[in-house]
DNA sequence: CAAAAATTCTAATGTAGATTAAAATAATTC
DNA sequence: GAATTATTTTAATCTACATTAGAATTTTTG
């Protein structure tokens, strides 16, 4: 038996759940998603699925806990890593984009938060505003020591928030077509950040 | 009895219609949207939307146009006024954005187009590719004009077009807010494209 | 290898919601 | 204002899933 309950045969199971419902959800959307497909690409029946959640709407849920939490995992290791705001900006960007076109995605947008119950919408809601918010933080750090132009942090959030929520829906590609992702399109998204000095 | 077809009441209603149903489906998500939703919208029952449509699929894919129009529109309006490449992209973003926080919005996010029928995905699809492709052929020539920093367009394009699609999930406000994003998002947006000169 | 536990399956069930049919109302036309 | 056309409604149907129940199978443990 594993030590670490992550290492479990059931939390392995449940999380390439996650990754197949992921993956269904980013194309079809939560409802036109069928419980179905998630299923057979794991080589399961519908049925099955139930012994590792709930139902669909807690489906949908932990793929969004779960999305939530890799970019709150990229951003802290960014942000303990110190220097500028610009620099811990474009080390956030790096590590969230690695870990969405890498072995570790897909990861589902969230695109679907309202369909969610009351109680499980408040709380991914709550961590996405959240998210949002240490975003803007680094921004206003990296105006406050001239790394990052004055601008409105909100919007700017707004914007590059919106690129990376994007990526599934144009990324499907392998190993190859990640590392290119990787290596340009933080830069892509942080060039407009440069302040004078 | 009105000169222009677009001025007749079933037009106009279709086009409500299109409106309500692109906001829900912003939301929800095309198959998490039931069309009662749609039609409690505009005061009416659900079936009075057969009148309109098709059916739920034809809907769908009418807003998917209607969002591929708007695009194409604000591209070829920025791209008939001339100038720099940087010019051109910073018009056709705000004229863009401008309909999409503006009254002819909401206009919906084509976040779904593997749900359409292989018909209307195929054609929907090919709009989408061709308005990146457009933004695309600004960048390179921005490029070559030296207005725009060289860069690898085709990431660059994803990156800015995320933003854009991305936009209708965190904006629902008045006009007031509008103008605030029309006067901002179009300049965050291609900061970082600006070149040496 | 037998018993227990874990995992998945097959076979129902139930329901929401898309769609249709036909009737009713409202608007136009002559 | 009667007849025609346009629009919307109510009531009924039909189906695609989500979900449950219980049996079957596989894996683990002693």
């Amino acid at each position: 038996m594993a030590r670490n309950p992550d290492e479990t045969r059931f939390s392995q199971q449940r999380s390439r759940v996650l990754k197949a419902a992921a993956h269904c959800f980013n194309r079809k959307g939560y409802s036109g998603t069928v419980l179905k497909d998630v299923a057979n690409m794991l080589g399961l029946t519908d049925p099955a699925l139930y012994y590792y959640v709930k139902n669909k709407e807690e489906l949908v849920y932990l793929c969004y806990v779960r999305a939530a939490d890799v970019g709150r995992e990229a951003m802290q290791r960014a942000v303990a890593e110190g220097g500028t705001g610009l620099e811990q900006a474009r080390r956030y960007l790096r590590f969230h984009i690695e870990i969405m076109v890498g072995e570790r995605g897909p990861i589902a947008i969230m695109s679907e938060i309202p369909s969610l119950k009351p109680e499980h919408r408040d709380e991914v809601l709550e961590l996405s505003r959240q998210h949002s918010k240490n975003f803007e933080d680094i921004l206003e750090a990296g105006i406050a020591d001239g790394s990052i132009e004055a601008c409105d942090v909100r919007m700017t959030g707004n914007a590059i928030m919106g690129s990376i929520n994007w990526i599934p829906k144009w990324f499907h590609g392998g190993e190859a077509a990640a590392d290119n992702v990787i290596a340009g399109f933080p830069d892509v998204l942080t060039r407009g950040l440069v302040g004078g000095g």
